[in-house]
DNA sequence: GCGACAG
DNA sequence: ATCTTGTCGC
């Protein structure tokens, strides 16, 4: 089954760039993405909200409510949300120079979870930064904010697809990886830029309260 | 074959 | 993801 979405991930996979572009700008604009459900009437919302990585003053936003189309399996989660979040990134004013994607980018069974997958579609520079470490192994950071430990592939010679990013003395860690165009060094200088209070990116946190806010006054009843 | 498994 | 109150702590 979803024979065809991985022989996709496989097409993507090739066109994934794991370092940063030439002249990528970590100063600049950055949008966070994130989707909501609604079991009941089967309906999504993404939202992407763009804030200025030095300040983190939101630049604009917009949202995407739309049926869902495809169920949430490991490793497919690209099918299930990058289609609503292309439509919310479309209605932006202009393009962002950075995306966050709530999961992963090359952390992923074939290397292309939801933030390459994105970012090799739009060719906007993306990273990924997940609250679990799936099945990817770590040591434990240090315990101050800005620590790090690798993250592993076991199941590939123990290959480095990211890291376990401290953003909080003594918090559990998030797990960075590069979606496409960021380099992990840059992911993690980003991700620590989006986290001056909390663990999450601020950009994940304002697209999680929009999209929510989108399901819940958004649905006729 | 069975279990684990981003959101 | 989502269902859900109070509660401990800065």
């Amino acid at each position: 089954m979803y024979d065809e979405a991985r022989a996709e991930q496989e097409r993507l996979r090739a066109l994934v760039r794991a370092e940063s572009a030439p002249g990528l700008r970590l100063d600049g604009t950055v949008a966070g993405a994130d989707v909501a459900y609604d079991d009941e009437s089967g309906v999504c919302a993404a939202a992407v909200v763009v804030v200025d990585s030095r300040t983190l003053d939101v630049l604009d936003r917009a949202v995407a409510v739309r049926p869902v189309e495809f169920p949430y399996v490991p490793g497919l989660l690209a099918f299930r949300e990058a289609p609503p979040l292309l439509a919310a990134l479309d209605e932006l004013r202009a393009r962002p120079d950075i995306l966050v994607c709530d999961g992963y980018g090359v952390a992923h069974p074939r290397r292309v979870g939801l933030a390459s997958h994105v970012g090799v579609l739009t060719g906007i520079p993306s990273l990924g930064v997940a609250k679990n470490p799936l099945t990817f192994t770590h040591g434990e950071p240090g315990e101050e904010r800005g620590s790090w430990a690798p993250l592993t592939d076991a199941a590939h010679g123990d290959e480095v697809v990211g890291r376990a990013l401290r953003t909080r003395d003594g918090v559990k860690p998030v797990y960075v990886s590069s979606g496409h165009l960021v380099g992990l060094d840059d992911a993690c200088a980003l991700t620590l830029r989006l986290t001056p209070r909390y663990r999450q990116p601020e950009t994940t946190r304002l697209a999680d309260r929009l999209c929510r806010d989108a399901l819940k006054s958004g649905i006729p009843r």
